[in-house]
DNA sequence: ATCTAGGCATAGAAAATCTAGGCCTTGGAA
DNA sequence: TTCCAAGGCCTAGATTTTCTATGCCTAGAT
């Protein structure tokens, strides 16, 4: 987990999160993730879109073509209403977890 | 990552944790991990010994044959030197990773 | 005309974890 | 005495996720 990677298992967290404010499109969910975290984490498109095809199985959320700000054919993410209910739910187990991370990290 | 699961790609990190204080046997670490998240973390077996593995291959372990408590015979792990500067320096990458998830969780 | 940045996507490899088993021993209960 | 639960170590195989590397296309600026 070098330099600019991310948490495994928690991308898909990550991308619902972005997406609870509005519809994106996926270049734009990588840049958003990347501002936010003042560059911290970075999203490789090779693990964005696959993600993103999981999560349009899943049920998670829907894909619109449009057109985008910079006048290019793209795709629009927005999240389902069981999407809402997913990010509440990963939301909840992260934090649990990471609270179990931080006693044993501090505790040992 | 539901109920008991753990956050892919700090279990590692976990172990060196509790071997830091002093060398443990592998059943032992579980335990300890178990105990310390106040029974947040659940190691599975089919984890533990393969991550186990995996350090002592890399060196961040050494691995003695001897007798538990309860009259056993167990595997002790302690840290080498190496697993000491790896385990600075994966809490030091979680550390900064888990800042930039929390901005993005926070700010989205 | 060409180049860069924006944009979507997949294939294949690599890594980590879980499930499900197997095997052995100790000590206490029946 | 036998048996069983708990303590222990471990592996095989499937599954999941992510990364690297690639391919392809377009708009707009130089």
């Amino acid at each position: 987990m070098a330099k600019n990677e991310m948490l495994p298992g928690t991308l898909g967290m990550l991308i619902l999160r972005v997406l609870q404010p509005g519809a994106l499109h996926g270049y734009a969910i990588a840049q958003r993730i990347h501002q936010l975290s003042n560059e911290l984490l970075q999203v490789e498109e090779g693990s964005l879109y696959p993600a993103l095809q999981r999560m349009l199985l899943k049920g998670w959320v829907l894909g619109d073509w449009g057109v985008s700000e910079t006048n290019r054919k793209v795709r629009f993410y927005r999240l389902t209403t069981a999407g809402r209910r997913q990010l509440q739910s990963e939301m909840n187990d992260f934090d649990r977890v990471l609270t179990g991370i931080q006693a044993v990290l501090e505790k040992a």
